[in-house]
DNA sequence: ATGACAGTTGAAAACTGA
């Protein structure tokens, strides 16, 4: 059994309290974070493998940046997207987790944080998301040809379908929402990944994402952005997903909160 | 239509995010 899960932090070291709680109290076995909004030499690295991990990170000064954290022992293996050699955000690490014996298959996973994409009309924004996400679909679709237990977790910032978002209307001109967006994530997901939510709870409303603005988490409006993508070999393994709303109760929260899988790897 | 919140930077208000 491992379980898996993934949690926009929104800044690392504001939020250390709330992470090292959730990690006792959930104790998953592999963690992936984004919008570390550090550098790597920033990282409270004792702090973090005191409570049993090992972690990795992609960070850069003040904005985005990836970890990954894990029980067992991991190798990293990518520490960028392939596909754009001058593309210096940090976004994206991918790491073998090496489970140990008797369920000793090893298990890939990448933390993910992909572009916003906002405002759609800005020369830059929107066609740099677009051309993360054809970049993410060509990697993803070498990743399968390894036959391989993957988990491809984040910040996607995409709202799949219109049962993501509390109002449709309110997000009609946001980036996570277009029309080209959702056409790109079809196409990821009909490579053969899996949405670990959808594959339990196909129909409904789970957010995982409330803006700090207008009251949005008392009134429950909500996005559902943060997901667990998960490749045949994993799908295989799914027995539980959820999302834990615990961190968003507490004082200073992230606006994300965390999501998570549980496999029978 | 704008800004509402929050974090970072760097020393005030600008920039960024979703």
């Amino acid at each position: 059994m491992l379980t898996v899960a993934s949690f926009n932090v929104n800044s690392l070291r504001v939020r250390m309290p709330h992470l090292t709680g959730w990690l006792k109290s959930a104790a998953p076995d592999v963690v992936l974070l984004q919008e570390i909004k550090c550098l790597d030499e920033e990282l409270p690295r004792m702090e973090i493998e005191s409570l049993g991990y090992q972690v990795s990170a992609v960070g850069m000064k003040a904005r985005h940046g990836v970890a990954l954290l894990s029980r067992a022992k991991h190798t990293v293996e990518l520490r960028a997207l392939p596909g754009d050699d001058t593309d210096e955000q940090a976004r994206y690490l991918e790491a073998v987790i090496h489970v140990p014996a008797p369920h000793d298959r090893p298990v890939r996973v990448a933390t993910i944080y992909l572009p916003n994409g906002n405002p759609i009309d800005d020369a830059e924004k929107f066609p740099y998301k677009l051309r993360w996400m054809d970049r993410l679909i060509r990697h993803a679709r070498e990743l399968l040809k390894r036959e391989e237990i993957v988990v491809l977790g984040g910040d996607f910032n995409v709202c799949p379908t219109d049962e993501d978002v509390f109002d449709v209307h309110a997000m009609a001109n946001d980036a996570l929402c277009q029309v080209e967006t959702r056409q790109r994530w079809r196409e990821f997901v009909n490579l053969g990944y899996v949405d670990a939510l959808r594959a339990l709870h196909p129909s409904g409303r789970h957010y995982t994402f409330w803006d700090y603005q207008a009251m949005r988490w008392p009134r429950n409006e909500g996005l559902r952005i943060d997901h667990l993508m998960l490749s045949p070999q994993a799908a295989d393994l799914l027995e539980a997903v959820g999302i834990d709303k615990e961190p968003r109760k507490l004082e200073r929260p992230s606006d994300h909160t965390p999501v998570w899988v549980r496999l029978a790897a």
